[in-house]
DNA sequence: ATGCGTGCAAACGATTTGCAGAGAA
DNA sequence: TTCTCTGCAAATCGTTTGCACGCAT
């Protein structure tokens, strides 16, 4: 199966106005907010296009997604970034990239159980010191 | 807010069926996976109440759950069992459990960026030795 | 000119919920 | 008897997709 010429991607304005708002987000954000948000802005851009922009940017390695009970959640990334996990604020989605020490502990692991790993994910949630703020003075 | 008082629970057939095909499974499966299985075992228990029994077990602590983009899967988990993740098998969803070295490291890196945790997920997937064989010989 | 990207609305699929009846306590 | 649990079907809701047109290349 030799792998696939990268299928051409055009430059549009939609596709820059959602890479540009997920990348002001400083946070994870579900496609339907960050539609919201480019509407607000008076930028047009159908809901199917965001969420077909946010997948393939996801696809490109230029954003992460979690997928929450309640549907996914995207957060711009750099396409070369080195591998890492996030602290996650749940209320405003403000995240912190983290690098756990169970990198060089996974393929042990895995090797004593006889899997071999594809891949995993790892996000923690709690609330930022901004939010804890507002929440307790409320 | 005093804590509700737990909420009555019967013990019915339905139940009592769902949670032993829970335990039967030796893995993560999905609610709809669960009740073809039932069907397929004579019981009867309309997929609803699959639902609600899964829900009700995860609730408890008597269940895991592991959310995917494909929808959530679930495992039966002795209630007061220690905290811990799973090596999960793409292929069978057979599930290992593991217990990374980052519970003492988490607390630590919330307090350096100012986040107070509220829960972390973590889980890895591959493919277990059987599944591998079975890939591989075909 | 070619054919990818977009918009809109319809289609999907997993999960939830309203309601009336069944069965545990 | 009382009130939770069940079944079924309808309702939700996030996300995807078909199709025709516009625009980047």
């Amino acid at each position: 199966m030799p792998d696939q010429p990268p299928r051409a991607r055009r430059r549009t304005a939609q596709k820059k106005a959602v890479s540009e708002a997920l990348e002001a987000a400083d946070g994870f954000v579900s496609a339907q907010e960050l539609h919201r948000r480019l509407s607000d802005d008076g930028q047009t851009a159908g809901l199917a296009t965001v969420y077909r922009q946010l997948n393939t940017l996801a696809q490109d390695g230029e954003a992460h997604v979690v997928t929450t009970p309640a549907g996914q959640l995207f957060r711009a990334c750099e396409a070369g970034a080195h591998h890492h996990h996030h602290l996650i604020c749940e209320s405003c989605g403000r995240a912190v990239e983290i690098s756990p020490p169970h990198e060089d502990w996974l393929p042990r692991v895995a090797e004593d159980n006889g899997f071999s790993i594809s891949h995993h994910q790892m996000e923690v949630f709690g609330l930022c010191a901004d939010c804890r703020a507002k929440s307790t003075g409320a």
